[in-house]
This record gives C-alpha cells, structure tokens and sequence, in this order.
DNA sequence: CTTTTAGTTTGCACGGCGTGCAAACTTGCA
DNA sequence: TGCAAGTTTGCACGCCGTGCAAACTAAAAG
C-alpha cells in the first residue's frame, strides 16, 4: 500500500525546477560580467551558459540587468523578512538594527560587495536603485503597521527615505574602504557602519 | 567704423541651437507620454515630433526614458545651484532647507509633479531614480566641502542619503495629496513637507 | 567675400533586443 | 494510461542604439 497521499509538496518539482532555472540564469549573467563589460555579451550569450535557449531566459528576466539585479534584490528581501520576524512592539529602528546585523550569511554578502564592482555601469546601476526603491515601498508597508496608528504619512515614509537611502550609502562607504573584502573582520565592519547609520538617524544629524 | 570686436558671445549660436534641439526631443516625448504609454510610441515618432533625424535623437538621449529624466535632472540641479550658492559657513542643513524652498518656479515644478505621475512605469522610474542618485553624489561632494575637514566619510554619505532619501518621499507624499495641484497653495504645502523633512534629519526619529 | 576649418545633422546598415504565437515537451493528477 | 495544466522552444517581426561617411552649417581665417 502507497504511503498515505502526501499533500501536494510545499515546493512541487515544477517550482524546484523554476527556481534552478532562474538561479542558473542570474548566476550565469553575473559570470559573464565578471570578466566582460556589459556590452561584450548578448543575451544569448547568457542563455547558453545557462543552458536554456534564448526564448526562456526572457521568460524569467526582461534583460541582463535585471538578472543581475536577482541579487540585490533577494539580499534587501531577506532583510524585511528580518525586520518583519521581530517583535511588532519594539521600536522600529532597533528592529532595523537587528534585522541588519542579523542578516546576510557571508555568501550573500560577498554577492552585494560584488555587486557594488560590477554595476559601476549606469544601465546596471539603475537596476540596482530600483532594487532599494522596491524595497523602500515594502519597508513603508512594514512601518505603516508598526508604528501608532494616525502616525503622518510624511513621518513613515520620511523616515523609511532615511533608513534606506543612508543604508544603501552606508554600503557604499563599506565598499568603498573595504572593497569585495568579505572576511569574518570586514563584514564585523559593515554590521557596525550599518548600526551607526541608524544610530545617526534616530538621534539626528546635529550639522 | 564698425562696433568694436565683441568677445565671442558667452553663448554662441551653435550652443543655443544645441540646446533648442535638446528641449525640443525632450519636450515632444514628455508630451507623448501625456497621451500614451511608454510602448506605445517609438523613438521615431518622437524624433519627427521634435522635428529632427532619429539619428539626431540618439546623439542627445540614449532613450526615451532618459529625455524624460532630464526634466528631473534639471529640476534637482537647480537645488544644488541653491544649496552651492549659500554661504559656506551655515549650517548644512539649514542650507538645505533654504534650497529648497527657494527653488522652482510653478512651472518647474509643475514639471515635476507631472513627471511623478507619468513615471509610474518601470522603464521610466529607473531613469528617475538615477536623477535623484546623481543629485546624490553631486552633494556628497558639496557636503565633503562643508563640513569640517575630517569628518568621517559614513556621516557624510549617510547624511547626504537620509537627506536625499527623505526629500524624495517627501515629494511622493506630497503627490499623492495633491496630485498635480501646483496653485501656490500646493506649492507651500510641498516646502513646508520638505522643511518638516530636513527638520527630523536634523533633530532624529525618536521612533 | 571667399576659403578653410570645425561642429552638427542625416541616412544607411547592422547586430541585438524583447515579445506574440503556436508547436513540442514535461509534470501532475485522475 | 491518458488527460489537463504548465513550461520550453523556435520563429518572426518591429524597434533599438551605434558606427560610419556624406551633406550641411556656423565660425574663423585669409
């Protein structure tokens, strides 16, 4: 006798397949910008690395630069799911202090040090930016909850403008001192820039 | 005799050509975008809309998009003209704050909140982002200068993206509640968002 | 005024992009 | 086993963005 009907898997092989596919995809992309500037190769390029045909890969990215930036965005993703897994009555900001220190397994931030380099090109940067800007928009969503109900809509988004765009800057500054350095010491130094930054924004920026 | 030999205009009639050129591409693609989506006209029909080759347009913009984004572009230079021409020693912020509430003429800024409305499609928001990111760096570098020699690089970048940040959001609230209102009326509510804006910077998000 | 020089516009051609469509194929379910 | 639903693929088409060389135009030199 079959064991008794599982039900459906969380995760069918259909899925498991989609997501092999699109990861093989995005790391394909990235490897050909590791050694070639952007215009040094098409998307079939890209396609054939990633052993798909040219058809697919628009099936799960409209370019290259969006495939590029899959990175960045899981990286800001996993963040709100930090900031959301916190207790929903602790102030936000210290929420946000955890939620950065806690995330990002070294991996993923060698991904966004990496990153940083490899879209000094406008057209990837611009993918990039959007990548913060949707983050932004799911962070407001987050603080629109969290914070006392009537709060002004100018306070939420205000401050959610602030975390982010000097978090993103905070990077910058990491990268810019430490470059794709991601040892155990570098990565202590982002987490630290990034718990000064908000530091800096609850308390204010005096001049 | 003749008038005495005038220096070479400050602006010869080339530049001025060049640049009633460069209004003109930008100027018929925003009005495109007025009437339809972003794929629903070609660079071609904006180019004969300007009264000029494709090629032509392509020697001023990359793309649609990036005609579009210099109607921002132009807007946030005009702050940093404002923020540069404050005398050096005031305090940063405050010469935030005067820059912008000094800044743009109802018809500028009637540019910009029409620009908010017709950039909700993706292709274009990114276009927008990267305005307001190179308004970011171009301050940086003003800020580098403002401050005293020697503050750290993270206080600086993290001020210049809370800043940047902020105000953006700052510009979407005030959107979102006036839509495209620019009466004078509008236009004080939107100095006074970003006033309030500068001022948390300034004095921090309690919470 | 004529000639020269430098800067700008244009047409052309080419490779690459992004998408609709229909046919082939794969997975899930009865 | 066979059907339904989802996924991949090839093809074709229009549009994009750029190099190039020829036509044109403003500015400077003679």
């Amino acid at each position: 006798m079959p064991s008794p009907a599982l039900p459906a898997p969380a995760v069918s092989r259909r899925e498991l397949n989609k997501a092999a596919t699109r990861d093989a995809i995005a790391e394909a992309a990235l490897n050909f910008l590791r050694t070639r500037e952007l215009n040094e190769f098409t998307v079939d390029d890209v396609a054939i690395a990633a052993g798909v045909s040219r058809r697919t890969f628009f099936n799960y990215f409209s370019s290259v630069e969006a495939a590029v930036a899959s990175f960045t965005q899981r990286y800001l993703d996993s963040v709100i799911a930090e900031l959301e897994a916190r207790p929903s009555d602790e102030p936000i900001l210290e929420s946000a202090q955890f939620a950065l220190s806690a995330v990002g397994s070294p991996r993923d931030l060698a991904i966004l040090a990496e990153t940083f380099t490899l879209t000094q090109d406008p057209a990837l940067g611009r993918f990039q930016l959007q990548a913060w800007d949707d983050c932004s928009i799911k962070i407001t969503e987050v603080a629109r909850h969290r914070l006392p109900p009537g709060t002004d809509e100018l306070y939420i988004n205000a401050l959610v403008g602030a975390v982010v765009g000097s978090c993103r800057a905070a990077v910058g500054v990491w990268f810019s001192q430490r470059g794709a350095d991601t040892s155990e010491d570098s990565l202590a130094q982002l987490r630290e820039l990034l718990g000064t930054t908000i530091s800096l924004i609850r308390s204010g920026f005096a001049y």
